[in-house]
DNA sequence: CATGCCCCCTGCACGC
DNA sequence: TGCGTGCAGGGGGCAT
Protein backbone atom coordinates (compact mmCIF):
# COMPACT_ATOMS: atom_id res chain seq x y z
CA UNK A 1 0.00 0.00 0.00
CA UNK A 2 2.85 2.66 0.88
CA UNK A 3 3.44 5.17 -1.61
CA UNK A 4 5.70 7.99 -0.53
CA UNK A 5 3.37 10.14 1.01
CA UNK A 6 2.29 7.09 3.62
CA UNK A 7 5.87 6.09 3.95
CA UNK A 8 6.72 9.90 5.11
CA UNK A 9 3.47 9.43 7.30
CA UNK A 10 5.18 7.03 8.65
CA UNK A 11 8.14 8.41 9.41
CA UNK A 12 6.74 11.48 10.99
CA UNK A 13 4.44 9.77 13.15
CA UNK A 14 7.35 7.37 14.52
CA UNK A 15 9.99 10.65 14.78
CA UNK A 16 9.36 11.61 18.26
CA UNK A 17 9.71 8.09 19.61
CA UNK A 18 12.28 6.92 18.17
CA UNK A 19 14.65 9.86 18.30
CA UNK A 20 17.37 9.16 20.62
CA UNK A 21 16.32 5.78 21.81
CA UNK A 22 18.22 2.47 22.13
CA UNK A 23 17.29 -0.41 20.63
CA UNK A 24 17.37 -3.15 23.83
CA UNK A 25 16.49 -6.06 21.47
CA UNK A 26 15.35 -7.01 18.05
CA UNK A 27 12.95 -10.14 17.79
CA UNK A 28 12.78 -11.91 15.00
CA UNK A 29 9.93 -13.74 14.25
CA UNK A 30 10.81 -15.47 10.77
CA UNK A 31 14.02 -15.70 9.00
CA UNK A 32 13.22 -13.63 6.20
CA UNK A 33 10.55 -11.06 4.72
CA UNK A 34 10.95 -10.95 0.86
CA UNK A 35 14.27 -11.61 1.44
CA UNK A 36 16.43 -13.13 4.48
CA UNK A 37 17.26 -10.33 6.90
CA UNK A 38 20.90 -9.67 6.14
CA UNK A 39 24.20 -10.94 8.60
CA UNK A 40 23.67 -10.65 12.76
CA UNK A 41 20.87 -8.35 11.74
CA UNK A 42 19.71 -8.54 15.35
CA UNK A 43 23.10 -8.65 17.07
CA UNK A 44 24.31 -5.59 14.74
CA UNK A 45 21.30 -3.79 16.60
CA UNK A 46 21.24 -4.29 19.60
CA UNK A 47 22.15 -1.73 22.06
CA UNK A 48 22.46 0.64 19.39
CA UNK A 49 21.03 4.54 19.50
CA UNK A 50 18.58 6.15 16.90
CA UNK A 51 19.91 9.09 15.27
CA UNK A 52 17.98 9.67 12.54
CA UNK A 53 14.77 8.57 10.93
CA UNK A 54 14.76 9.96 7.24
CA UNK A 55 13.06 8.55 4.02
CA UNK A 56 13.98 7.72 0.29
CA UNK A 57 11.49 7.64 -2.06
CA UNK A 58 9.32 4.60 -0.74
CA UNK A 59 12.04 3.83 2.14
CA UNK A 60 12.26 4.23 5.66
CA UNK A 61 15.69 5.02 6.61
CA UNK A 62 16.41 4.53 10.12
CA UNK A 63 20.10 5.34 10.99
CA UNK A 64 22.24 4.55 13.63
CA UNK A 65 24.99 6.19 16.22
CA UNK A 66 27.15 4.21 14.64
CA UNK A 67 26.54 5.00 11.09
CA UNK A 68 24.70 1.97 10.07
CA UNK A 69 21.70 2.88 8.14
CA UNK A 70 18.18 0.39 8.98
CA UNK A 71 16.64 0.37 5.34
CA UNK A 72 12.23 -0.77 5.78
CA UNK A 73 10.37 -1.49 2.78
CA UNK A 74 6.90 -2.07 3.26
CA UNK A 75 6.10 -3.71 0.18
CA UNK A 76 2.40 -4.00 -0.70
CA UNK A 77 0.73 -4.68 2.81
CA UNK A 78 3.80 -3.83 5.53
CA UNK A 79 2.54 -1.87 8.64
CA UNK A 80 4.83 -0.40 11.70
CA UNK A 81 3.16 -0.01 14.68
CA UNK A 82 4.08 2.10 17.90
CA UNK A 83 2.98 0.36 21.13
CA UNK A 84 4.01 0.67 24.87
CA UNK A 85 5.10 -2.68 26.65
CA UNK A 86 2.92 -4.10 29.25
CA UNK A 87 5.12 -2.30 32.12
CA UNK A 88 4.92 1.27 30.72
CA UNK A 89 1.16 1.12 29.91
CA UNK A 90 0.48 0.69 33.93
CA UNK A 91 2.16 3.13 34.84
CA UNK A 92 0.79 5.55 31.99
CA UNK A 93 -2.52 5.85 30.40
CA UNK A 94 -1.53 5.06 26.88
CA UNK A 95 -3.77 3.06 24.41
CA UNK A 96 -2.72 1.05 21.53
CA UNK A 97 -4.16 0.39 18.72
CA UNK A 98 -5.42 -2.46 16.47
CA UNK A 99 -1.91 -4.61 15.86
CA UNK A 100 -3.57 -6.18 12.79
CA UNK A 101 -2.84 -9.68 13.22
CA UNK A 102 -0.34 -10.88 15.62
CA UNK A 103 0.45 -13.94 13.00
CA UNK A 104 2.03 -11.33 10.94
CA UNK A 105 3.97 -9.78 13.52
CA UNK A 106 7.26 -10.81 12.25
CA UNK A 107 9.70 -8.03 13.86
CA UNK A 108 9.51 -6.40 17.00
CA UNK A 109 12.04 -3.51 18.17
CA UNK A 110 12.05 -3.25 21.92
CA UNK A 111 13.48 0.00 22.89
CA UNK A 112 15.07 1.86 25.85
CA UNK A 113 11.98 3.71 26.18
CA UNK A 114 9.70 1.54 27.01
CA UNK A 115 7.85 1.26 23.31
CA UNK A 116 8.07 -1.32 20.95
CA UNK A 117 8.28 -1.29 17.35
CA UNK A 118 6.22 -4.14 15.57
CA UNK A 119 6.00 -4.89 12.24
CA UNK A 120 3.65 -6.34 10.26
CA UNK A 121 3.41 -7.64 7.08
CA UNK A 122 0.37 -10.66 6.08
CA UNK A 123 1.98 -10.68 2.31
CA UNK A 124 6.30 -10.32 2.97
CA UNK A 125 6.44 -8.09 0.16
CA UNK A 126 8.17 -5.70 2.02
CA UNK A 127 12.04 -6.13 3.59
CA UNK A 128 14.52 -4.57 5.94
CA UNK A 129 18.31 -4.31 5.33
CA UNK A 130 21.10 -3.01 7.54
CA UNK A 131 24.48 -1.46 5.74
CA UNK A 132 26.86 1.40 6.41
CA UNK A 133 25.52 4.89 5.56
CA UNK A 134 28.66 5.44 3.28
CA UNK A 135 27.26 2.14 1.05
CA UNK A 136 23.45 3.06 0.97
CA UNK A 137 23.47 4.67 -2.12
CA UNK A 138 25.08 1.84 -3.78
CA UNK A 139 22.65 -0.03 -2.14
CA UNK A 140 20.99 -2.35 -5.56
CA UNK A 141 17.49 -0.87 -4.41
CA UNK A 142 18.89 2.79 -4.36
CA UNK A 143 21.90 3.20 -6.93
CA UNK A 144 18.78 3.35 -9.88
CA UNK A 145 16.67 5.63 -8.19
CA UNK A 146 15.47 8.45 -9.88
CA UNK A 147 15.36 11.99 -8.16
CA UNK A 148 12.66 12.90 -4.84
CA UNK A 149 9.46 14.66 -5.96
CA UNK A 150 9.15 16.83 -3.46
CA UNK A 151 13.45 18.04 -3.86
CA UNK A 152 15.00 20.06 -5.95
CA UNK A 153 16.33 18.28 -8.76
CA UNK A 154 12.67 17.18 -9.84
CA UNK A 155 11.78 19.46 -12.51
CA UNK A 156 10.27 19.46 -16.25
CA UNK A 157 13.57 19.34 -17.99
CA UNK A 158 14.73 16.08 -15.78
CA UNK A 159 11.12 14.82 -16.81
CA UNK A 160 11.52 15.50 -20.77
CA UNK A 161 14.78 14.47 -21.25
CA UNK A 162 14.14 11.27 -19.69
CA UNK A 163 10.89 10.87 -22.08
CA UNK A 164 12.93 11.65 -24.78
CA UNK A 165 12.23 9.06 -27.92
CA UNK A 166 10.32 7.04 -25.45
CA UNK A 167 7.34 5.68 -26.76
CA UNK A 168 6.38 4.08 -23.45
CA UNK A 169 3.21 5.35 -21.65
CA UNK A 170 3.08 7.97 -19.03
CA UNK A 171 1.54 5.30 -16.66
CA UNK A 172 4.68 3.41 -16.93
CA UNK A 173 7.12 6.10 -17.42
CA UNK A 174 5.96 7.79 -13.82
CA UNK A 175 5.70 4.31 -12.15
CA UNK A 176 9.54 4.00 -13.27
CA UNK A 177 11.36 4.46 -9.73
CA UNK A 178 14.41 5.54 -12.16
CA UNK A 179 12.71 8.30 -13.64
CA UNK A 180 11.36 9.50 -9.88
CA UNK A 181 11.35 7.99 -7.06
CA UNK A 182 7.97 7.06 -4.82
CA UNK A 183 5.36 7.54 -6.98
CA UNK A 184 2.83 4.58 -6.95
CA UNK A 185 -0.66 3.28 -8.56
CA UNK A 186 -2.48 5.82 -6.74
CA UNK A 187 -0.34 8.93 -6.91
CA UNK A 188 0.61 8.58 -10.97
CA UNK A 189 -3.27 8.15 -11.58
CA UNK A 190 -3.85 11.02 -9.52
CA UNK A 191 -1.33 12.97 -10.51
CA UNK A 192 -2.07 12.65 -14.60
CA UNK A 193 -5.60 13.38 -13.84
CA UNK A 194 -4.68 16.65 -11.87
CA UNK A 195 -2.21 17.30 -15.23
CA UNK A 196 -4.85 16.91 -17.90
CA UNK A 197 -2.85 14.29 -19.41
CA UNK A 198 -3.77 10.61 -20.69
CA UNK A 199 -1.51 7.49 -18.61
CA UNK A 200 -2.03 6.24 -22.30
CA UNK A 201 -0.12 8.96 -24.23
CA UNK A 202 3.35 7.93 -24.92
CA UNK A 203 6.36 9.35 -22.59
CA UNK A 204 8.00 10.92 -25.45
CA UNK A 205 5.21 13.44 -26.35
CA UNK A 206 6.35 15.26 -23.12
CA UNK A 207 8.66 17.01 -25.13
CA UNK A 208 8.44 19.21 -28.52
CA UNK A 209 10.06 19.07 -31.16
CA UNK A 210 13.09 21.65 -29.93
CA UNK A 211 13.39 18.86 -27.11
CA UNK A 212 11.77 21.54 -24.46
CA UNK A 213 9.03 21.19 -21.99
CA UNK A 214 5.39 20.94 -23.48
CA UNK A 215 3.16 22.86 -21.67
CA UNK A 216 1.94 19.64 -20.88
CA UNK A 217 5.07 18.66 -19.08
CA UNK A 218 5.40 21.87 -17.36
CA UNK A 219 1.94 21.00 -15.67
CA UNK A 220 3.33 17.30 -15.05
CA UNK A 221 6.05 18.18 -12.38
CA UNK A 222 3.79 20.81 -9.73
CA UNK A 223 0.87 18.05 -10.06
CA UNK A 224 2.82 15.82 -8.96
CA UNK A 225 4.33 17.82 -5.86
CA UNK A 226 0.82 18.70 -5.17
CA UNK A 227 -0.28 15.80 -4.76
CA UNK A 228 1.85 14.30 -2.97
CA UNK A 229 1.95 17.31 -0.85
CA UNK A 230 -2.18 16.87 -0.18
CA UNK A 231 -1.81 13.47 0.76
CA UNK A 232 1.08 14.00 3.23
CA UNK A 233 -0.99 16.61 4.84
CA UNK A 234 -3.46 14.37 4.87
CA UNK A 235 -1.65 11.39 7.03
CA UNK A 236 -1.60 9.45 3.76
CA UNK A 237 -4.45 7.59 2.35
CA UNK A 238 -5.75 4.57 3.67
CA UNK A 239 -7.14 1.91 1.69
CA UNK A 240 -7.62 -1.93 3.13
CA UNK A 241 -4.61 -1.67 5.94
CA UNK A 242 -2.80 1.59 6.30
CA UNK A 243 -2.79 3.38 9.46
CA UNK A 244 -0.10 5.33 10.73
CA UNK A 245 2.25 3.63 13.94
CA UNK A 246 -0.54 4.93 16.73
CA UNK A 247 -3.10 3.52 14.94
CA UNK A 248 -4.92 6.30 13.38
CA UNK A 249 -5.99 6.49 9.85
CA UNK A 250 -5.08 8.88 6.93
CA UNK A 251 -7.94 10.27 5.09
CA UNK A 252 -6.42 11.40 1.36
CA UNK A 253 -8.73 8.53 0.22
CA UNK A 254 -11.79 10.50 0.65
CA UNK A 255 -9.92 13.47 -1.85
CA UNK A 256 -9.19 11.03 -4.97
CA UNK A 257 -10.13 11.99 -8.13
CA UNK A 258 -9.88 9.31 -9.79
CA UNK A 259 -8.55 6.07 -7.84
CA UNK A 260 -11.23 3.45 -7.62
CA UNK A 261 -13.77 5.78 -8.72
CA UNK A 262 -15.34 4.24 -12.17
CA UNK A 263 -18.09 4.83 -13.53
CA UNK A 264 -18.54 7.75 -10.89
CA UNK A 265 -18.48 11.73 -12.78
CA UNK A 266 -14.92 13.10 -13.18
CA UNK A 267 -13.91 15.98 -10.43
CA UNK A 268 -12.92 18.70 -12.45
CA UNK A 269 -14.59 21.53 -12.45
CA UNK A 270 -16.66 21.39 -15.47
CA UNK A 271 -15.60 18.42 -16.74
CA UNK A 272 -18.50 16.17 -17.72
CA UNK A 273 -16.73 12.73 -18.28
CA UNK A 274 -16.89 9.79 -16.15
CA UNK A 275 -13.74 7.80 -14.83
CA UNK A 276 -13.00 4.82 -16.94
CA UNK A 277 -10.38 1.60 -15.51
CA UNK A 278 -8.12 0.35 -18.04
CA UNK A 279 -5.10 -2.13 -17.24
CA UNK A 280 -2.15 -1.00 -18.18
CA UNK A 281 1.04 -3.29 -17.35
CA UNK A 282 -1.13 -5.71 -15.66
CA UNK A 283 -2.71 -2.81 -13.13
CA UNK A 284 -5.64 -0.57 -13.06
CA UNK A 285 -5.25 2.70 -14.05
CA UNK A 286 -8.26 5.08 -13.57
CA UNK A 287 -8.48 8.58 -15.51
CA UNK A 288 -11.37 10.81 -17.17
CA UNK A 289 -10.74 10.20 -21.10
CA UNK A 290 -12.34 13.32 -21.32
CA UNK A 291 -10.01 15.84 -19.89
CA UNK A 292 -6.87 13.84 -19.95
CA UNK A 293 -5.26 13.91 -23.54
C1' DC B 1 18.99 -0.18 -23.39
C1' DA B 2 13.76 -0.67 -23.48
C1' DT B 3 9.76 -3.29 -22.88
C1' DG B 4 6.51 -6.85 -21.38
C1' DC B 5 5.41 -10.55 -18.53
C1' DC B 6 5.71 -13.55 -14.42
C1' DC B 7 6.44 -14.07 -9.79
C1' DC B 8 6.78 -13.51 -4.72
C1' DC B 9 2.42 -13.94 -0.65
C1' DT B 10 -1.95 -13.45 1.90
C1' DG B 11 -6.54 -11.67 2.45
C1' DC B 12 -10.73 -10.20 0.85
C1' DA B 13 -14.81 -9.30 -2.03
C1' DC B 14 -17.55 -11.28 -5.23
C1' DG B 15 -20.48 -14.63 -7.82
C1' DC B 16 -22.34 -19.14 -7.86
C1' DT C 1 -21.67 -22.05 4.18
C1' DG C 2 -18.19 -23.19 0.91
C1' DC C 3 -15.47 -22.73 -3.13
C1' DG C 4 -13.29 -20.71 -7.12
C1' DT C 5 -11.76 -16.36 -9.27
C1' DG C 6 -9.74 -12.06 -9.55
C1' DC C 7 -7.74 -8.30 -7.48
C1' DA C 8 -4.70 -5.39 -4.22
C1' DG C 9 -0.77 0.38 -2.61
C1' DG C 10 5.71 -2.95 -5.04
C1' DG C 11 9.32 -4.20 -7.58
C1' DG C 12 13.09 -7.87 -8.92
C1' DG C 13 14.30 -10.86 -12.65
C1' DC C 14 14.04 -12.71 -16.91
C1' DA C 15 13.18 -13.31 -21.99
C1' DT C 16 12.70 -10.89 -26.05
Amino acid sequence: MPELPEVETVRRALEPALMGARINRVELRRKNLRFPFPEKFQSRLKGRRIALLSRRAKYLLITMENAEVLIIHLGMSGRLTLSCTPDARSKQNNTTTDPGDPKHDHVVFHLSNQMKLTYNDPRRFGFMDLVPTQQLENHKMFRALGPEPLGNSFSSNHLVQRAQGRKTDLKAFLLDQRTVAGLGNIYVCEALHRAGLSPRRSAGTLATKRKTPSKWSAALVPSIRDVLNDAIAAGGSSLKDFQKPDGALGYFQHNFDVYGREGKPCHRQSCTGTVRRITQAGRSTFYCPRCQR
